[in-house]
DNA sequence: CATGCATCGGAACAAATGTTCCGCTTGGCT
DNA sequence: AGCCAAGCGGAACATTTGTTCCGATGCATG
Protein backbone atom coordinates (compact mmCIF):
# COMPACT_ATOMS: atom_id res chain seq x y z
CA UNK A 1 0.00 0.00 0.00
CA UNK A 2 2.80 2.20 -0.68
CA UNK A 3 2.11 5.52 -2.01
CA UNK A 4 4.74 5.15 -5.03
CA UNK A 5 6.11 1.92 -5.50
CA UNK A 6 9.77 1.50 -5.31
CA UNK A 7 11.63 2.81 -8.26
CA UNK A 8 12.76 0.26 -11.08
CA UNK A 9 16.22 -0.61 -10.58
CA UNK A 10 17.07 0.31 -14.20
CA UNK A 11 15.34 3.40 -14.47
CA UNK A 12 17.80 4.96 -11.91
CA UNK A 13 21.15 2.55 -13.58
CA UNK A 14 19.64 4.50 -16.59
CA UNK A 15 19.70 7.85 -15.21
CA UNK A 16 22.96 7.74 -13.78
CA UNK A 17 24.62 6.22 -16.98
CA UNK A 18 22.89 9.31 -18.71
CA UNK A 19 24.54 12.11 -16.19
CA UNK A 20 27.93 10.52 -16.62
CA UNK A 21 28.17 10.22 -20.42
CA UNK A 22 26.56 13.12 -20.45
CA UNK A 23 29.37 15.04 -18.27
CA UNK A 24 31.99 13.13 -19.65
CA UNK A 25 30.28 14.19 -23.39
CA UNK A 26 30.15 18.11 -22.76
CA UNK A 27 33.66 17.67 -20.88
CA UNK A 28 35.23 16.19 -24.09
CA UNK A 29 33.54 17.84 -27.03
CA UNK A 30 31.57 21.21 -25.79
CA UNK A 31 28.17 22.58 -25.88
CA UNK A 32 27.38 21.34 -29.32
CA UNK A 33 26.99 17.95 -28.44
CA UNK A 34 23.88 17.06 -29.83
CA UNK A 35 21.39 14.88 -27.85
CA UNK A 36 21.53 11.60 -29.90
CA UNK A 37 25.28 11.53 -29.45
CA UNK A 38 24.59 11.66 -25.97
CA UNK A 39 22.18 9.41 -25.77
CA UNK A 40 24.42 6.50 -27.43
CA UNK A 41 27.44 7.28 -25.50
CA UNK A 42 24.88 6.02 -22.25
CA UNK A 43 23.81 3.04 -24.41
CA UNK A 44 20.62 4.16 -24.27
CA UNK A 45 17.79 5.45 -26.58
CA UNK A 46 16.98 9.10 -27.19
CA UNK A 47 13.27 8.26 -25.53
CA UNK A 48 14.95 7.17 -22.95
CA UNK A 49 17.11 10.57 -22.32
CA UNK A 50 14.25 12.16 -22.80
CA UNK A 51 12.38 10.30 -20.08
CA UNK A 52 15.14 11.04 -17.48
CA UNK A 53 15.46 14.79 -18.57
CA UNK A 54 13.01 16.51 -20.66
CA UNK A 55 15.16 19.23 -22.24
CA UNK A 56 18.48 19.72 -23.81
CA UNK A 57 18.58 22.68 -21.25
CA UNK A 58 17.59 20.48 -17.98
CA UNK A 59 20.28 17.97 -18.52
CA UNK A 60 22.95 21.04 -19.45
CA UNK A 61 21.78 22.58 -15.99
CA UNK A 62 22.09 19.67 -14.21
CA UNK A 63 25.38 18.09 -15.49
CA UNK A 64 26.73 21.94 -15.42
CA UNK A 65 25.45 23.23 -12.45
CA UNK A 66 28.17 20.53 -10.82
CA UNK A 67 30.95 21.57 -12.62
CA UNK A 68 29.61 25.69 -12.13
CA UNK A 69 29.26 25.46 -8.65
CA UNK A 70 32.33 23.79 -8.30
CA UNK A 71 33.92 26.03 -10.37
CA UNK A 72 32.36 29.13 -8.30
CA UNK A 73 32.68 27.12 -4.74
CA UNK A 74 36.79 28.32 -5.15
CA UNK A 75 38.19 31.26 -3.22
CA UNK A 76 41.28 32.35 -2.73
CA UNK A 77 43.87 30.53 -1.44
CA UNK A 78 43.29 30.83 2.52
CA UNK A 79 47.13 31.31 3.55
CA UNK A 80 48.59 33.33 0.74
CA UNK A 81 49.04 37.24 -0.07
CA UNK A 82 46.16 39.09 -1.90
CA UNK A 83 48.48 38.66 -5.20
CA UNK A 84 49.27 34.98 -4.75
CA UNK A 85 46.00 34.19 -4.35
CA UNK A 86 44.55 35.84 -7.66
CA UNK A 87 47.76 34.01 -8.95
CA UNK A 88 47.01 30.67 -7.65
CA UNK A 89 42.77 31.37 -8.19
CA UNK A 90 43.68 32.33 -11.66
CA UNK A 91 46.25 29.61 -12.47
CA UNK A 92 43.34 27.37 -11.53
CA UNK A 93 40.90 28.94 -13.35
CA UNK A 94 42.82 28.12 -16.83
CA UNK A 95 43.55 24.54 -15.83
CA UNK A 96 39.78 23.63 -15.22
CA UNK A 97 38.97 25.25 -18.78
CA UNK A 98 40.89 23.42 -20.03
CA UNK A 99 40.08 20.39 -18.92
CA UNK A 100 35.98 20.59 -19.48
CA UNK A 101 35.10 22.03 -23.07
CA UNK A 102 31.87 23.04 -21.92
CA UNK A 103 32.69 25.15 -19.35
CA UNK A 104 34.98 26.86 -22.00
CA UNK A 105 32.38 27.65 -24.23
CA UNK A 106 30.24 28.81 -21.92
CA UNK A 107 32.37 31.08 -20.43
CA UNK A 108 34.86 31.84 -23.27
CA UNK A 109 32.48 31.24 -25.81
CA UNK A 110 30.01 33.66 -27.51
CA UNK A 111 27.73 33.57 -24.82
CA UNK A 112 25.22 30.99 -25.27
CA UNK A 113 23.79 32.12 -21.69
CA UNK A 114 23.99 35.58 -20.37
CA UNK A 115 22.86 34.55 -17.12
CA UNK A 116 25.75 31.93 -16.58
CA UNK A 117 28.11 34.70 -17.14
CA UNK A 118 26.55 37.34 -15.27
CA UNK A 119 27.13 34.94 -11.99
CA UNK A 120 30.52 34.13 -13.18
CA UNK A 121 31.33 38.13 -12.88
CA UNK A 122 29.70 38.51 -9.92
CA UNK A 123 31.58 35.53 -8.23
CA UNK A 124 34.69 37.16 -9.56
CA UNK A 125 33.99 40.39 -8.26
CA UNK A 126 33.54 38.95 -4.72
CA UNK A 127 36.89 37.37 -5.57
CA UNK A 128 38.06 40.73 -5.93
CA UNK A 129 36.49 42.04 -2.82
CA UNK A 130 38.14 38.98 -0.60
CA UNK A 131 41.53 39.87 -2.30
CA UNK A 132 40.96 43.44 -1.89
CA UNK A 133 40.66 42.90 2.22
CA UNK A 134 43.50 40.69 2.34
CA UNK A 135 45.69 43.56 0.36
CA UNK A 136 44.43 45.92 2.96
CA UNK A 137 46.76 43.62 5.68
CA UNK A 138 49.79 42.53 2.87
CA UNK A 139 49.76 45.46 0.75
CA UNK A 140 50.38 43.83 -2.60
CA UNK A 141 47.66 45.12 -4.65
CA UNK A 142 47.71 48.46 -5.87
CA UNK A 143 45.65 50.98 -3.75
CA UNK A 144 43.78 52.10 -6.23
CA UNK A 145 42.29 48.51 -7.02
CA UNK A 146 38.61 48.47 -7.34
CA UNK A 147 36.54 44.80 -7.45
CA UNK A 148 35.15 45.40 -10.85
CA UNK A 149 39.31 45.93 -11.96
CA UNK A 150 40.10 42.57 -10.44
CA UNK A 151 36.87 40.70 -11.91
CA UNK A 152 37.82 42.22 -15.40
CA UNK A 153 40.83 41.04 -15.14
CA UNK A 154 40.10 37.38 -14.50
CA UNK A 155 37.42 37.86 -17.08
CA UNK A 156 39.71 38.45 -19.70
CA UNK A 157 42.54 35.46 -18.86
CA UNK A 158 39.16 33.33 -19.18
CA UNK A 159 38.34 34.22 -22.30
CA UNK A 160 41.53 34.31 -23.99
CA UNK A 161 42.07 30.85 -22.09
CA UNK A 162 41.29 28.86 -25.33
CA UNK A 163 44.37 30.41 -27.02
CA UNK A 164 47.47 30.07 -24.64
CA UNK A 165 49.03 26.97 -24.80
CA UNK A 166 48.65 24.85 -21.79
CA UNK A 167 51.49 22.56 -23.14
CA UNK A 168 53.91 25.09 -21.62
CA UNK A 169 53.83 26.07 -17.72
CA UNK A 170 56.02 29.00 -18.88
CA UNK A 171 53.92 30.54 -21.32
CA UNK A 172 50.85 30.30 -18.55
CA UNK A 173 52.69 32.09 -15.90
CA UNK A 174 54.03 34.74 -18.17
CA UNK A 175 50.42 35.37 -19.40
CA UNK A 176 48.87 35.50 -15.86
CA UNK A 177 51.63 37.23 -15.04
CA UNK A 178 51.59 40.70 -17.16
CA UNK A 179 47.81 40.24 -16.40
CA UNK A 180 48.10 40.58 -12.86
CA UNK A 181 50.39 43.55 -13.25
CA UNK A 182 47.45 45.73 -13.82
CA UNK A 183 46.56 45.63 -10.46
CA UNK A 184 49.41 44.65 -8.37
CA UNK A 185 51.21 47.31 -6.24
CA UNK A 186 54.82 46.05 -7.24
CA UNK A 187 54.37 44.77 -10.62
CA UNK A 188 58.44 45.23 -11.65
CA UNK A 189 60.07 43.10 -9.39
CA UNK A 190 58.91 39.58 -10.21
CA UNK A 191 59.50 37.04 -13.06
CA UNK A 192 61.66 37.99 -15.64
CA UNK A 193 60.52 37.13 -19.42
CA UNK A 194 61.55 33.73 -20.80
CA UNK A 195 64.20 33.78 -23.10
CA UNK B 1 31.33 39.88 -81.48
CA UNK B 2 32.49 40.35 -78.21
CA UNK B 3 33.72 37.20 -76.53
CA UNK B 4 30.86 37.57 -73.61
CA UNK B 5 28.85 40.23 -73.90
CA UNK B 6 28.25 43.11 -71.19
CA UNK B 7 26.97 42.22 -67.77
CA UNK B 8 23.33 43.14 -67.54
CA UNK B 9 22.42 46.29 -65.26
CA UNK B 10 20.11 44.75 -62.96
CA UNK B 11 22.92 41.81 -62.07
CA UNK B 12 25.42 44.40 -60.78
CA UNK B 13 23.20 46.58 -59.16
CA UNK B 14 21.35 43.18 -57.42
CA UNK B 15 25.06 42.36 -56.48
CA UNK B 16 25.55 45.78 -54.83
CA UNK B 17 22.57 45.96 -52.94
CA UNK B 18 23.13 42.15 -51.87
CA UNK B 19 26.68 43.25 -50.60
CA UNK B 20 24.95 46.53 -49.09
CA UNK B 21 22.28 44.19 -46.76
CA UNK B 22 24.78 41.62 -46.21
CA UNK B 23 26.93 43.85 -44.69
CA UNK B 24 24.29 45.67 -42.61
CA UNK B 25 22.76 42.50 -41.67
CA UNK B 26 26.40 40.63 -40.42
CA UNK B 27 26.71 44.23 -38.37
CA UNK B 28 24.08 44.60 -37.20
CA UNK B 29 22.79 41.09 -36.06
CA UNK B 30 26.02 38.83 -35.81
CA UNK B 31 27.27 35.81 -37.91
CA UNK B 32 24.27 33.89 -37.43
CA UNK B 33 21.76 35.83 -39.85
CA UNK B 34 20.44 33.20 -42.33
CA UNK B 35 20.47 33.93 -46.01
CA UNK B 36 16.40 34.20 -46.60
CA UNK B 37 16.88 37.36 -44.05
CA UNK B 38 19.41 38.46 -45.99
CA UNK B 39 18.38 38.00 -49.35
CA UNK B 40 14.52 39.85 -48.29
CA UNK B 41 16.69 42.64 -46.51
CA UNK B 42 18.64 43.47 -50.37
CA UNK B 43 14.73 42.59 -51.75
CA UNK B 44 16.31 39.83 -53.84
CA UNK B 45 15.20 36.23 -53.79
CA UNK B 46 17.48 33.63 -52.24
CA UNK B 47 18.24 31.94 -55.84
CA UNK B 48 19.70 35.42 -56.84
CA UNK B 49 21.63 35.82 -53.87
CA UNK B 50 22.81 32.19 -54.49
CA UNK B 51 23.36 32.94 -57.98
CA UNK B 52 26.13 35.92 -57.11
CA UNK B 53 27.21 34.11 -53.58
CA UNK B 54 27.54 30.59 -54.47
CA UNK B 55 28.14 29.61 -50.54
CA UNK B 56 27.60 31.47 -47.70
CA UNK B 57 30.88 31.24 -46.77
CA UNK B 58 31.32 33.30 -50.12
CA UNK B 59 29.56 36.24 -48.78
CA UNK B 60 30.88 36.09 -45.30
CA UNK B 61 34.35 36.28 -46.69
CA UNK B 62 33.12 39.17 -49.42
CA UNK B 63 31.76 41.00 -46.42
CA UNK B 64 33.75 40.70 -43.64
CA UNK B 65 37.51 40.46 -45.57
CA UNK B 66 36.30 44.43 -46.12
CA UNK B 67 36.16 44.83 -42.05
CA UNK B 68 38.80 42.82 -41.47
CA UNK B 69 41.04 44.27 -43.75
CA UNK B 70 40.37 47.65 -42.48
CA UNK B 71 40.32 46.46 -38.55
CA UNK B 72 43.90 44.98 -39.68
CA UNK B 73 44.99 48.37 -41.41
CA UNK B 74 44.98 49.84 -38.70
CA UNK B 75 48.89 50.29 -37.00
CA UNK B 76 49.53 52.53 -33.78
CA UNK B 77 49.33 56.07 -34.28
CA UNK B 78 52.22 57.63 -35.81
CA UNK B 79 52.41 60.78 -33.56
CA UNK B 80 52.53 58.93 -29.93
CA UNK B 81 54.41 57.63 -27.75
CA UNK B 82 54.02 53.90 -27.53
CA UNK B 83 51.75 53.28 -24.67
CA UNK B 84 50.16 56.10 -25.85
CA UNK B 85 49.86 54.35 -29.34
CA UNK B 86 48.63 51.29 -27.59
CA UNK B 87 45.48 53.15 -25.73
CA UNK B 88 44.10 54.60 -28.87
CA UNK B 89 44.80 51.21 -30.70
CA UNK B 90 42.75 49.41 -28.07
CA UNK B 91 39.97 52.05 -27.74
CA UNK B 92 39.76 52.13 -31.45
CA UNK B 93 39.61 48.15 -32.05
CA UNK B 94 37.02 48.34 -28.92
CA UNK B 95 34.95 50.95 -30.83
CA UNK B 96 35.30 48.54 -34.00
CA UNK B 97 33.61 45.32 -32.36
CA UNK B 98 30.62 47.46 -30.67
CA UNK B 99 29.93 48.79 -34.08
CA UNK B 100 30.30 45.21 -35.92
CA UNK B 101 28.48 42.73 -34.38
CA UNK B 102 29.69 39.70 -36.95
CA UNK B 103 33.26 41.23 -35.95
CA UNK B 104 32.48 41.02 -32.35
CA UNK B 105 31.04 37.30 -33.65
CA UNK B 106 34.34 36.66 -35.05
CA UNK B 107 36.98 37.38 -33.06
CA UNK B 108 35.16 37.73 -29.47
CA UNK B 109 33.06 34.87 -29.86
CA UNK B 110 33.44 30.82 -30.19
CA UNK B 111 36.32 31.41 -32.79
CA UNK B 112 34.15 29.70 -35.63
CA UNK B 113 37.56 30.84 -37.61
CA UNK B 114 40.56 29.45 -36.15
CA UNK B 115 42.01 31.02 -39.40
CA UNK B 116 41.22 34.69 -38.69
CA UNK B 117 41.37 34.72 -34.93
CA UNK B 118 45.28 33.60 -35.76
CA UNK B 119 45.43 35.99 -38.89
CA UNK B 120 44.35 38.90 -35.84
CA UNK B 121 46.78 37.25 -33.27
CA UNK B 122 49.56 37.94 -36.36
CA UNK B 123 48.35 41.27 -36.71
CA UNK B 124 48.36 42.05 -32.90
CA UNK B 125 52.09 40.75 -32.70
CA UNK B 126 53.28 42.97 -35.38
CA UNK B 127 51.52 46.04 -33.63
CA UNK B 128 53.44 44.85 -30.40
CA UNK B 129 56.69 44.98 -32.11
CA UNK B 130 55.83 48.44 -34.01
CA UNK B 131 55.05 49.92 -30.16
CA UNK B 132 58.33 48.18 -28.99
CA UNK B 133 60.26 49.73 -31.26
CA UNK B 134 58.92 52.81 -30.63
CA UNK B 135 59.36 52.61 -27.11
CA UNK B 136 63.36 51.81 -27.94
CA UNK B 137 63.07 55.55 -28.24
CA UNK B 138 60.32 56.97 -25.32
CA UNK B 139 60.75 54.00 -23.18
CA UNK B 140 57.14 54.15 -22.02
CA UNK B 141 56.75 50.60 -22.18
CA UNK B 142 58.42 48.05 -19.66
CA UNK B 143 62.02 46.81 -20.62
CA UNK B 144 60.68 42.85 -20.44
CA UNK B 145 57.92 43.27 -22.91
CA UNK B 146 57.76 40.86 -25.48
CA UNK B 147 55.74 41.21 -28.39
CA UNK B 148 53.22 38.59 -27.20
CA UNK B 149 52.97 39.77 -24.22
CA UNK B 150 51.53 42.94 -26.10
CA UNK B 151 49.19 40.66 -28.66
CA UNK B 152 47.37 38.78 -25.44
CA UNK B 153 47.02 41.90 -23.88
CA UNK B 154 45.21 43.20 -26.61
CA UNK B 155 43.88 40.15 -27.31
CA UNK B 156 42.38 39.83 -23.82
CA UNK B 157 40.57 43.03 -24.33
CA UNK B 158 39.47 42.37 -27.98
CA UNK B 159 37.56 39.38 -26.35
CA UNK B 160 36.05 40.90 -23.20
CA UNK B 161 35.04 43.63 -25.35
CA UNK B 162 31.23 42.30 -25.05
CA UNK B 163 31.20 43.03 -21.42
CA UNK B 164 32.54 46.52 -21.23
CA UNK B 165 29.80 48.75 -21.38
CA UNK B 166 30.09 51.70 -24.07
CA UNK B 167 27.55 53.83 -22.78
CA UNK B 168 30.45 54.98 -20.09
CA UNK B 169 33.07 56.21 -21.46
CA UNK B 170 35.14 56.03 -18.05
CA UNK B 171 34.60 52.46 -17.66
CA UNK B 172 36.07 51.98 -20.78
CA UNK B 173 39.17 53.73 -20.31
CA UNK B 174 39.52 52.25 -17.36
CA UNK B 175 39.44 48.58 -18.30
CA UNK B 176 42.56 49.77 -21.34
CA UNK B 177 43.98 51.20 -18.33
CA UNK B 178 44.49 48.67 -15.98
CA UNK B 179 45.25 46.38 -18.40
CA UNK B 180 47.93 47.89 -20.46
CA UNK B 181 49.51 48.45 -16.54
CA UNK B 182 50.65 45.19 -17.36
CA UNK B 183 53.53 46.12 -19.62
CA UNK B 184 53.93 50.19 -19.15
CA UNK B 185 57.24 51.13 -17.46
CA UNK B 186 55.33 53.56 -15.15
CA UNK B 187 52.23 51.82 -14.69
CA UNK B 188 50.92 53.72 -11.66
CA UNK B 189 50.95 57.38 -12.18
CA UNK B 190 48.16 57.52 -14.62
CA UNK B 191 44.12 57.57 -14.24
CA UNK B 192 42.35 57.55 -10.85
CA UNK B 193 40.37 55.49 -10.26
CA UNK B 194 36.73 56.66 -10.60
CA UNK B 195 35.04 57.87 -7.82
C1' DC C 1 4.13 -16.57 -11.15
C1' DA C 2 0.95 -13.57 -13.25
C1' DT C 3 -0.12 -8.81 -13.77
C1' DG C 4 0.22 -4.07 -14.90
C1' DC C 5 2.38 0.04 -15.20
C1' DA C 6 6.81 2.40 -15.45
C1' DT C 7 10.34 2.41 -18.53
C1' DC C 8 12.57 1.57 -22.88
C1' DG C 9 14.01 2.17 -27.86
C1' DG C 10 14.03 4.40 -31.84
C1' DA C 11 11.11 5.67 -35.72
C1' DA C 12 8.79 9.75 -36.83
C1' DC C 13 7.69 14.69 -36.41
C1' DA C 14 8.87 19.66 -36.46
C1' DA C 15 11.56 23.60 -37.21
C1' DA C 16 15.62 25.92 -38.83
C1' DT C 17 18.69 26.69 -42.42
C1' DG C 18 21.96 25.91 -46.37
C1' DT C 19 21.34 24.89 -51.13
C1' DT C 20 19.36 23.44 -55.70
C1' DC C 21 16.00 23.51 -59.42
C1' DC C 22 13.32 25.34 -62.86
C1' DG C 23 9.81 27.99 -65.21
C1' DC C 24 9.41 32.91 -65.97
C1' DT C 25 11.31 37.62 -66.95
C1' DT C 26 14.18 40.95 -68.95
C1' DG C 27 17.99 43.54 -70.64
C1' DG C 28 21.51 43.42 -74.37
C1' DC C 29 22.42 42.43 -78.97
C1' DT C 30 21.41 42.44 -83.85
C1' DA D 1 11.32 44.79 -82.93
C1' DG D 2 12.53 40.23 -81.88
C1' DC D 3 15.60 36.76 -80.21
C1' DC D 4 17.62 34.46 -76.30
C1' DA D 5 20.79 33.65 -72.75
C1' DA D 6 21.67 35.72 -68.34
C1' DG D 7 19.35 36.65 -64.52
C1' DC D 8 15.35 36.28 -61.34
C1' DG D 9 12.12 34.44 -57.61
C1' DG D 10 10.81 31.27 -54.56
C1' DA D 11 9.08 26.59 -54.05
C1' DA D 12 11.21 22.44 -52.95
C1' DC D 13 15.01 19.48 -51.34
C1' DA D 14 18.54 17.96 -47.89
C1' DT D 15 20.41 17.89 -43.49
C1' DT D 16 20.71 18.72 -38.73
C1' DT D 17 18.86 18.63 -34.29
C1' DG D 18 15.43 19.09 -30.53
C1' DT D 19 11.38 16.63 -29.25
C1' DT D 20 7.22 13.49 -29.26
C1' DC D 21 4.83 9.12 -29.84
C1' DC D 22 3.80 4.52 -29.19
C1' DG D 23 4.30 -0.41 -29.37
C1' DA D 24 7.45 -3.57 -26.95
C1' DT D 25 9.79 -4.82 -22.70
C1' DG D 26 10.72 -6.05 -18.05
C1' DC D 27 10.77 -4.91 -13.04
C1' DA D 28 8.08 -4.37 -8.62
C1' DT D 29 4.13 -6.06 -6.58
C1' DG D 30 0.68 -9.22 -4.83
Amino acid sequence: MSEDRKPRRDGVANRTRIINAAAKAFRDDGLTIDMRTIAEAAGVGVGTLYRHFPTREDLLRTVLDTDLAEFSAVGLPAHLAAIEGLRTFALDALHALHANRALADLLAGSAPSEAELARCLTHLTEIGEQALTRSAVDHTLAPDTTPEDIAFLLLSLIRVAPFVGHADPDELSRRIEVTLRGISSSPRDVQPRRS
